[in-house]
DNA sequence: CCAAAAACAGGTCAATCGTCCTGTTAATAA
DNA sequence: TTATTAACAGGACGATTGACCTGTTTTTGG
């Protein structure tokens, strides 16, 4: 019998996989702890890759850092709002209908990890140039989102008197700020809250 | 002639004003460069402190942190919301008022340095319960004077129908989002914006 | 099949981090 | 004055950081 003539596979490179799974634990890591509290040997154990490998994808931890912003921060917002608005029957069913499912989905994950743009915006936006504009733009393209859905709803002869852009920029502010409550408070409840004040307008009943 | 006889004072001891030059420089430090990128030896550099006057007054970095916020996040809050909301006409104007003044100051000063409160809590609720709940109790202070003062209209016949912890949680919701994209922006332009829409209610002119 | 490049392994490295320690000086109480 | 404590100086310490480098293996283009 011959000696085994297996090549006797070692490793099997898998590049794009590769990327997206430091991308998953950075992603993760990133929102849950931090930008700057997450060292590379965090991620490195997290996703089971080698410094090398890390570095082949990613030269500097500020790559790694635009990257998870460009790929998964705008995905994230762009599945959450940007789709649902696009698809709901209207700018503010749509709003009314993000609002209630983020809450409930906070609540059945007993967790409030926060808004994705907004924790990363606020850690990085004054730290760094390229991550403040890229932020920036994710932040203008969530807003452009409402205000065109808000001028279809116009166009149809409703919501006349009401300025899309404003609409947009209390929508995305309320939304911030009221995860800001949640996160800071571990509770769900400042989104509800928020969402029944924004439908109702300046907070009457 | 004898030699001098003067005590030759190398240090003169002033332990109040030694740690609040160090809260001030860490206040700063933490608001613009972040609670995990400001190291103690940026904050000894600034403030011109030694290792061990640091250490005295702060035996740990979580306990500069603590006193950060407990003692000049809170007070910045204070200062910029609940004093000048009880010494309002009333609710709503107090609350434009805020808007107005904070945009105009902003403008002034060409730089965003974001909400005090909401940039801490942002970095740090996630990462310590401690800080976590320190931040919240300010979230609920502020709530609760808009929320007080409103009551307070109500009680001299004004504002009927309107919620007051509801009308409150957006304020705080709208102000937070709002600071959070003129701090990605660099640009006080959406809390002019924001502030126009919740007094209009719901985006309408 | 073979050369070249891409993909990955595993470790080194200087720099920096927060903590803590041992002295020295200033303020204070007796 | 003297004794005691608080206030500060200055540095040591191990641990950790992000960057990077040299090999080895896999894949790919010709």
């Amino acid at each position: 019998m011959a000696e085994t003539r297996e090549p006797v596979r070692k490793r099997t490179n898998d590049p794009e996989g590769m990327r997206q799974r430091i991308l998953d634990v950075a992603e993760l890591a990133f929102q849950e702890r931090g930008y700057h509290a997450t060292s590379l040997g965090d991620l490195m154990q997290a996703a089971g890759v080698t410094g090398g490998a890390l570095h082949h994808h990613f030269a500097t931890k500020k790559a790694l850092g635009m990257a998870v912003i460009a790929e998964r921060v705008a995905a994230s917002v762009e599945e959450t709002w940007l789709r649902r608005i696009e698809e709901a029957p209207s700018a503010r069913a749509g709003v009314a209908q993000v609002f209630a499912a983020v809450a409930d989905e906070l609540e059945r994950q007993g967790f409030v990890r926060g808004c994705p743009l907004n924790n990363l915006a606020h850690e990085l936006s004054l730290a760094d140039d390229d991550f403040r504009m890229v932020l920036a733009g994710i932040f203008e393209a969530w807003r452009a989102a409402i205000a065109d859905r808000m001028r279809l709803d116009q166009e149809a002869g409703t919501e006349e008197g009401v300025d899309p852009d404003r609409f947009a920029a209390l929508t995305v502010a309320t939304y911030s700020g009221a995860m800001s409550m949640a996160k800071t408070e571990q509770d769900a409840a400042m989104l509800k809250v928020c969402a029944e004040a924004l439908a109702a307008g300046q907070g009457k009943r």
